[in-house]
DNA sequence: TTGTAGGCGTTATCAA
DNA sequence: TTGATAACGCCTACAA
């Protein structure tokens, strides 16, 4: 039944005592070739279980339709959401594959070889690093490459940039409007370009306001919710004097280890500890209390990118295109007044 | 600078007065090749840009030392996350590369099409419906395919598989002992394997109870909030009798759809309606109520992934592997018990 | 309407 | 230690 063998154009054709070429011709419903032939092939093809090689095929074309998606947090549902949508709205014609660095750059160093070797049409990439030597490897391909999240000199092509050090300034300050003038920071690794805007808009914050930003209270950790927690507890653990009264974080999935500690220390947030998220997940607004975030603006960002993406497959536009948006604060109940007198 | 054309082995041979072949070898770090000679490949190599072309070394090899994940909900962070860990247990001898069907068949063929044109070594596959059509075309295949989710008969293949069907029945089986005994179902598309199994499992559960199970109660839709949140609005329309006291999602993210709209009517979880969710998002525990739902061990079905693909890839067996998990109730707070005397 | 020849960029075999 | 040649599967002139 199944062909053992690998069957190919010329398997085809020799079953059918045709010629590879002519095969091919009717697979690919070349007007040239007659109708009964090509519904021998298209039946004989069936009956082997025959599957184009898409490897010799683009070799020869030079051609892949291939979308290639590089980033660094999979378990991120604000960024799935804004790569599926690309992915959506680009297919059946182009195929979007993505792959996870998990801010490693040694891993993102492979997912970008592959993509390379792979001849992608497209490599939409959101760099683990701010650092020469993975980027450099994309120096040749520019006319191909789109940064997400922040803006690299390193290289110079069209961006998809999200305003991170804006969402760390509106952070900051919502948390100093309220009183909060010691806080810690829970990020990502701390090498991560965002994060490192994130960080950049905090310190703008604390100096606009005339305070000092302690950067010993800054913590890079995996964006995973456990070390949030840990962390949190050691905070806690502090007197009440040496402990921060706010903690901002990078990512909704951190604040909620900061959850995590205060249910198990029996910590009131947002009276006893008040904290601030980033990202928005779709849950965020119903936890307890319903935490406050700095939403992206996701459909907006996935449409900067199709734009991109499109006018680079038409060659419309051989001119680097670069598209902003900011975040906004959502403000809901993870974080006190301290300048009230405190309501139970 | 950067050289225009593209550059080859070729290209780098010419440059360098040496033949093709003789730069494939020193490229490959073959023994052969004397280490000075290796030495000024590798310089011009890197001076022009030289990017391997996988197409060709795939074709000539017959092996790409690729792996693709095809499934339907890339914003379920349960999911990308277990096959986030499959992908980094792999790097870097194979790349994983994920592709979202979105319960839809067609993208779903695009897909499989792709991944088998590209002749990766393991296709890992969620199927969208419970369909011969898109499964045949994995027919001859069946060695490097590993179904995820439900059993197919239509194909003989490795699997990993969830018990969707007591996800349902225990989901039942927990509104049904606090007394809810008319439930309406929040799921995926109907046809999508996971859901059918879970509708039997709720099917179950009330036949056991000795209740009729109202079938016009299963809403299948996409897996958004959004229309959850429609659909619960237009029960909460309904006059008391004919409401439900209780909603089963197949999903939290549909579970919020229910949370907003209850904050909407001010309706009160659990007490003016129950709810449970499925898949057990990170912040599900701490949404207000905290949702009680179904949780997916996910490190065990990532272990069992990862166990399936080192089998086929060392070919140690060739039997078919079917592995299978059960999923667990979280009991929390989103289900009242009519059983007992309201409490305020 | 069908067949032939050449080449896409590699690797592998064999010869020099 | 290096080079020439064939082959992987396919597409595309061009020839028949």
């Amino acid at each position: 039944m199944s062909s053992k063998g690998k069957v190919s154009i010329v398997t085809i054709g020799e079953s059918l005592g045709l010629s590879f070429s002519t095969v091919s011709k009717a697979l690919n419903d070349d007007p040239r070739i007659k109708k009964s032939t090509k519904e021998r092939v298209l039946a004989k093809a069936a009956e082997l279980g025959y599957t184009p090689n898409a490897m010799a095929k683009n070799l020869r074309q030079n051609k892949t339709n291939t979308i290639s998606v590089i980033f660094n947090d999979l378990e991120n549902p604000i960024l799935t959401s804004i790569f599926g949508t690309i992915s959506n709205k680009m297919a059946p014609d182009y195929i979007t594959t993505i792959s996870d660095s998990r801010f490693d750059p040694e891993l993102e160093k492979a997912h970008i070889l592959n993509a390379l070797a792979n001849r992608s049409d497209i490599i939409l990439i959101e760099p683990t690093i701010k650092d020469d030597k993975n980027l450099l490897l994309l120096k040749n391909h520019t006319g191909k490459v789109i940064v997400f999240g922040v803006a690299h000199d390193e290289i110079s092509c069209s961006s998809v940039i999200i305003d991170y050090k804006f969402g760390g300034y509106i952070s900051a300050k919502e948390m100093l409007d309220k009183g909060h003038t010691k806080c810690a920071v829970f990020g990502t690794q701390l090498y991560f370009p965002p994060f490192t805007e994130f960080i950049k808009g905090i310190s703008q914050a604390y100096t606009e306001a005339g305070i000092d930003f302690d950067s010993s209270l800054v913590y890079g950790m995996n964006s995973s919710s456990e070390e949030a927690f840990q962390q949190t507890c050691q905070l806690f653990e502090r007197s009440v004097n040496e402990r921060p009264t706010g903690i901002i974080t990078f990512c909704d999935i951190l604040a909620l280890g900061v959850f995590k500690a205060a249910k198990l220390y029996n910590f009131n947030i947002p009276n006893d500890i008040s904290v601030i998220g980033h990202d928005d997940y779709p849950l965020s607004e119903y936890t307890k209390p319903e935490l406050t975030t700095i939403h992206l603006p996701k459909k907006k960002i996935a449409k900067n990118c199709i734009n991109i993406i499109k006018n680079i497959l038409n060659e419309n536009k051989s001119t680097i295109q670069v598209f902003s948006s900011e975040p906004v604060l959502m403000r809901r109940e993870s974080i006190s007044n301290l300048r009230l007198t405190k309501v139970e």
